[in-house]
DNA sequence: TCGAATTCTATGCCTTTTCATATAATCGGC
DNA sequence: GCCGATTATATGAAAAGGCATAGAATTCGA
C-alpha cells in the first residue's frame, strides 16, 4: 500500500535530497566539516564576498543562524567577515585562503559525487530534471 | 555568474524541496505542527503503527532525534506508543484521533499545495520527474 | 541451548538552530 | 536636513538535533 508522501513532490525532493546530500556527507567528514560549512564554503568558493543576508537565502539557512555559523567559520579562519561600506548595516563574508584550500578538494568530490548519481541517465533527461527544478524555484521565487 | 551550486544536482534538489516546503510551512504555522512533526503524521496516516527505526527512514530523520520527536508528540496526545509484541526492542508509534483530526486538514491542503505549485507543467513533465526522483532513491538505496 | 554477534531504541552531553526581538543603518517624502 | 518606515544584522533564551554509546532483545552457529 502506497503511504501518502510516496508520491508526494515536497517528500520526493526532500527525499532525493536527503539521499544525494547525505551520501556526499560521508565524504565530508574527514575534513571536519559540516554540511553547512561545506554548503557557505561551495557558495563563496567562485565569487565574491557575499552579504548575510544574501548568503542566507543561496544556502537555504536561517539568517541568525548564518550569523552564529559564520561567525564560528570565522573564528575557524574560513572565512573573513567585514561591513560593508557602501552600506554599513550589511556584514560581508568572504572566504578565506585557508576556507579555499579547505573546500577546494571537495568542489571535485562533489562533481564525481554528482556525476556517479547520475551516470545511467542521458544528457537529456539531466537537463530536463535541472531545469525542471530550476523552474520550480525561479517561480516561487516570484510568486 | 552562474555559481558553482546553481548547476550542482545535490543544491537543486535541496533548494526545490527546501522552497516547496517552506511555502507550505506557512500554512502549518496556525496548526502549531513543526515540519518534522507534520511529517511524522502525513506517513502515519494512512497507515498502521510503524517502529522508530522504519519511521525515522521514511521521513530522514535520524534514530535518536526521532525517539526524542516522538515522545515529545506522545505527551503532546498526537501519537501512542507501545513496545511491539512480536519484537520487544521495537517501540511502534501509532497516530492518535487527536493526531487524525489535526492531519487530516493538512493533508487537504497538502495536496492542493502540491497542484499549485506543478499548475504550469503538464501532467507527462511531472510523471517524468517524479520518476527520475523515486528513480534516484531506489538506485542509491540499493547501492 | 549457550554465547557471541547483531539489531533496535534510549540516553547524555554538547553543539546548533529557532523564534522573537533589539539595535543599527538607510531610505523616502516632506 | 529631519522623521517615520524599512531593511540588515545581532543577540538571548529556549528548543531541537547530532554523535557516541549504553542497554535490552533477538538471532544464529556450533
Amino acid at each position: 500500500m502506497p503511504r501518502f508522501v510516496d508520491d508526494y513532490l515536497s517528500y520526493l525532493l526532500a527525499a532525493a535530497s536527503a539521499r544525494v546530500s547525505t551520501e556526499f556527507h560521508a565524504q565530508l567528514r574527514p575534513s571536519g566539516l559540516s554540511v553547512p560549512k561545506w554548503r557557505v564554503l561551495a557558495t563563496l568558493s567562485d565569487g565574491d564576498a557575499l552579504s548575510i543576508g544574501a548568503l542566507a537565502r543561496i544556502v537555504l539557512i536561517q539568517q541568525p543562524t548564518l550569523t552564529k555559523l559564520a561567525s564560528r567559520m570565522a573564528r575557524a579562519g574560513l572565512v573573513e567577515l567585514a561591513t560593508d561600506g557602501a552600506d554599513r548595516r550589511r556584514t560581508l563574508v568572504r572566504i578565506s585562503a585557508s576556507g579555499r584550500r579547505a573546500v577546494r578538494p571537495l568542489l571535485r568530490r562533489a562533481k564525481a559525487h554528482e556525476r556517479r548519481c547520475l551516470s545511467s541517465y542521458s544528457a537529456a533527461e539531466i537537463a530536463k530534471v535541472k531545469a525542471i527544478l530550476r523552474e520550480l524555484l525561479r517561480r516561487s521565487r516570484t510568486q
